[in-house]
DNA sequence: TCTGGGGTCCTAGGACCC
DNA sequence: TCTGGGGTCCTAGGACCC
């Protein structure tokens, strides 16, 4: 038995934990730059304000109904998740942290009769210890599982938590969800789907086999088969490492010089470099990338260069010194350009042994201890960075962030202050 | 004026091999 | 005139997820 434990609007919560006089109003929470609506309380979606809609087309609701707006804090939103992770564990040592805002746990060896109640103290505990609303969906099976807890969230009368019980309830409800909803089932396969007459996930359920191999995937297949309760996707408790790594940002402000792109791809190196070595790898392979803005009529354009590390690396001044190079290669003057990015792949572990005679070793040398004393310096200290003087001290290109909180649970001097 | 960021996996097709 | 069969590996691009 699986439970999905999915927070309800995540990064709203978030940020009213904090602001509790925010509660039964519109928020949202706005992505990198102050861009596109990316959390919505369930206020602000009563108003119409869409998933991932530009904000400035949202002006008008936002102002007539006082919507409250805040920039993206992931910084605070990263250390609300781990709570919440961390009280979720207290429940099963089995858990598989799927994304910032949700989790599956394994209920295996539970009785079936205490499975409720379980859920519902899984709601509590959170939002006891976290202040963080969550929905609780159980079932057979991860996909459906998925669908449970959809249930539970749009369906004031289960409280948040809902089982899937006997076959004949389940498939009524399966009925009652559209076949994109389905976990796995995107824009693409929904309208394929849809063409051949299998609208909601009952219908995908009982869909033929083979049909299904044929014009879609074993993928997909996979899906068909969970959703009649065969689980094929087990808990993965342990996090892979990753096989890339990707830093990008949109500017506040257009660069139009090289000097300040230059900066930019530094501070995204330095920044890809730590999520590396965070996880103990070297990277092989280093590519960056610059891109005008694509909603303008302006000419667009777009272009990457990548090399081999050889021998693969960590050692962020020399990361910064190839991506130098790169950038040399796709920068063109006369654009203007929006965003840039850098990504790391091809890693091998740090402990691996060298492959000749010659190759430099970064386990062990003076540049990892370099890099070692940077990173516990700028762990401990989330403000006050300790940073490469090719980042630049102006950062003209830094996103926009014109509304976020303080970072509450991290920085000493962002502490929530109450006046008594 | 203004439009996010970070991942994974699969597939088709080309290059190459015997 | 006529032109096989069976593999592997890599890459780009698409689809999907949050």
């Amino acid at each position: 038995m699986f439970a999905l434990v999915d927070c309800n609007n995540f990064f709203v919560s978030c940020e009213r934990v904090f602001h509790p006089s925010l509660r039964f109003k519109p928020v949202v929470v706005l992505s990198n730059n102050d861009g596109c609506a990316i959390s919505r309380s369930n206020e602000a979606k009563v108003l119409g304000i869409a998933m991932g809609a530009p904000i400035f087309q949202c002006a008008g609701v936002v102002q007539q109904h006082n919507v409250t707006v805040f920039s993206a804090n992931f910084v605070l939103y990263g250390d609300m998740s781990h709570r919440v992770m961390s009280v979720l564990s207290e429940f099963t040592p089995r858990l598989e942290v799927y994304s910032i805002d949700e989790a599956f746990l394994s209920l295996e060896g539970l009785e079936p009769s205490a499975l409720d109640a379980v859920a519902r103290q899984i709601r509590a505990g959170v939002k006891q210890q976290t202040g963080i609303p969550v929905c609780v969906g159980l079932a057979p099976t991860k996909t459906l599982a998925k669908i449970a807890n959809h249930i539970a969230k749009n369906h004031k009368e289960m409280e948040g938590v809902f089982l899937f019980q006997d076959e004949e309830t389940m498939n009524a409800w399966l009925q009652k969800t559209p076949v994109d909803d389905v976990w796995g089932i995107g824009k693409a396969k929904a309208g394929l789907l849809e063409r051949h007459g299998i609208h909601n996930a009952l219908d995908l359920k009982n869909a033929p086999d083979q049909w299904i191999q044929k014009h879609l995937t074993v993928m997909t297949l996979r899906t068909v088969l969970e959703l009649r309760g065969i689980a094929c996707l087990a808990l993965e408790e342990i996090q892979p490492d990753k096989k890339a790594i990707c830093t990008s940002r949109t500017f506040g402000v257009e660069v139009k010089n090289f000097s300040e792109m230059k900066e930019a791809v530094a501070a995204y190196v330095s920044r890809s470099a730590e999520k590396l070595r965070d996880q103990n790898s070297l990277a092989g392979y280093i590519q960056v990338f610059i891109e005008t803005n694509r909603f303008k009529e302006t000419p667009y354009y777009r272009n990457a260069a990548g090399v081999d590390l050889s021998p693969p690396d960590a050692y962020t001044p020399r990361l910064i010194a190839t991506a130098d190079h790169l950038l040399k290669k796709i920068f063109r003057d006369g654009f203007s350009y929006k965003r840039c990015g850098v990504i790391l792949s091809d890693f091998v572990p740090q402990t691996r042994e060298p492959r000749d005679l010659f190759e430099a070793q970064y386990q062990g040398s003076d540049r990892q201890r370099l890099m070692e004393v940077m990173d516990q310096y700028n762990r401990r200290a989330h403000t006050g960075k300790l940073f490469f003087a090719a980042e630049g001290l102006g950062k003209s290109w830094s996103m926009k962030q014109a509304h976020r909180s303080k970072r509450f649970t991290t920085c000493w001097d962002e502490l929530l202050e109450i006046l008594v």
